[in-house]
DNA sequence: ACCAGTCAAGGAAGC
DNA sequence: GCTTCCTTGACTGGT
């Protein structure tokens, strides 16, 4: 079974091989140079970091990996607007990107990233659509660093986000989306949500976007259970599957007493209609996914 | 050494 | 038209 890791290796963490992050405000609190200075050592930790993750991964069999979303933090905020290139011992940052870029390309993990939750490209507000390419836009720019492919083999994946009436929202979205880079656009997938009344389900998403425009579908099983839309897993799950021209990545939890909360482990595994990736969203991180695999093999 | 509070984001619900 | 909650994991500051 292709199970893939969400950002965070809790057995290397453990270790001490850890993901770094800074606020704005702690940006802010110190000089230019001190806080610059700090930003480069964070930032070249986190790809450091990810590159420990994916050899991980693949002594352990977790033939997926979902980068994290906050590898170069502050430096995409607008008031600080930073290329890697301005920051302090820049070399020692690409050096650890070449790295990561090896291990990815030795070991054939499969990459992708969900960037945050908050990203909207059907806002009304306009700042919030522009904060939102512009963090889009960090993710593309660090996957072609990695040459990962402009494709929906690297996929990236987000949320609608706003609920309403289809029709506006989804022809909001296509303004916006027309607009984005090639380097995003070719990577860009949709995931089913959830939300009390809301109106991205499997079969909304599959017909507003995939019809009309042939972006992909990310199936989530937690999403897909509080809000079916009349559609079966397996229903589900195959209209998902239909829109991806390689093996999609689909998202595979399980809420903690029926909510949304993701539990720590898993009672159950994917279900195994198709071959695909699944992003494992439970707690217990590389912990579950290894219960998982040697559930398979019993 | 430990623990509670902080930080950041956009949408939605409630007063 | 406000405030609060939602979510996440690393960081910060107080004991």
């Amino acid at each position: 079974m292709k199970l893939s890791l969400c950002c965070i290796s809790n057995i290397l963490a453990e270790q001490g091989t850890k993901f770094r992050t800074m606020t704005y405000k702690s940006y802010c609190s110190k000089s230019k140079e001190e806080s610059q200075q700090k930003l480069s050592e964070i930032i070249q930790n986190n790809f450091n970091t990810s590159r420990h993750i994916i050899y991980h991964c693949k002594k352990s069999g977790i033939q997926g990996y979902r980068l994290s979303s906050d590898l170069t933090p502050v430096i995409n905020h607008p008031d600080v607007n930073l290329t890697l290139e301005e920051l302090p011992n820049f070399k020692l940052i690409q050096y650890q990107i070449n790295e990561l870029k090896k291990a990815i390309k030795e070991t054939g993990i499969k990459v992708s990233a969900h960037p945050s939750e908050y990203i909207t490209l059907t806002s009304e507000d306009t700042k919030a659509i522009q904060n939102s390419i512009r963090d889009l836009e960090s993710h593309a720019d660090i996957f072609d660093r990695l040459e990962l492919p402009q494709s929906y083999e690297a996929p990236l994946n987000i949320h609608v986000r706003k609920d309403g009436n289809p029709d506006e929202i989804s022809s909001r979205f296509f303004n916006v989306y027309n607009q984005l880079s090639d380097s995003i656009r070719k990577r860009l997938v949709l995931e089913n949500n959830d939300n009390a009344n809301g109106v991205w389900s499997i079969k909304n998403l599959y017909h507003y976007y995939y019809k009309t425009s042939g972006i992909p579908i990310t199936f989530d099983t937690l999403h897909h259970s509080i809000l079916h839309d009349n559609l079966s897993e397996e229903d589900a799950f195959n209209l998902a599957y239909e829109t991806w021209n390689t093996t999609p990545i689909f998202h595979y939890s399980e809420g903690k007493n029926n909510t949304r909360a993701h539990e720590h482990m898993a009672t159950n595994l994917p279900p195994t209609y198709k071959d695909v990736y699944w992003d494992v969203e439970l707690k217990g991180k590389d912990y579950a996914i290894l219960e998982m695999l040697n559930k398979c093999k019993m």
